[in-house]
DNA sequence: TGATTATATAATGCACACATTACATATAGA
DNA sequence: TCTATATGTAATGTGTGCATTATATAATCA
């Protein structure tokens, strides 16, 4: 399951400092939940993604993200 | 997040043993997913959910299903 | 009566998400 | 020059997903 989220900040012209910031995790982590390098995830982080990016989970994962 | 899993085996007139069974995951963790007591999942696993109870994601999380 | 289905809890250990701290590079603006 | 933006890596420790093993109850079926 990879995550989409380099797309979407393209989409909405935000960078990954932009989301850092606004989610409060660790630099660390974070970096590694963007670069696909986890094998999971909090369901409280998943959410606060979808929050901040405003949109759902199938929007953030590739394998169910329908343009 | 709370996933929707009692009602989509209900849904398909499956069984929790059965989506069990189906999974392969350990009766302990495969419990406290169905039951809403982990803060988190593998993305292996939830995708193994979505697609032997064929649905997405959204369909799974209570905050992002629109029946 | 015994096996399978069906569901649940507890103890122990490993793998990994996540936090914290630190270090590093590069650009842009005050 | 100093600060903030922007991105990345490494070391160490805590919390927790998940596996394994065990125990328990109850219904259904051979």
């Amino acid at each position: 399951m990879k995550l989409r989220i380099h797309e979407i900040l393209k989409e909405k012209g935000k960078t990954k400092y932009w989301l850092y910031i606004q989610l409060g995790l660790s630099y660390q982590n974070f970096n590694n939940i963007v670069n696909n390098r986890t094998k999971g995830i909090k369901f409280e982080n998943l959410k606060a993604i979808c929050d901040i990016l405003e949109c759902t989970p199938n929007d953030l994962f590739e394998e169910y993200y329908k343009k």
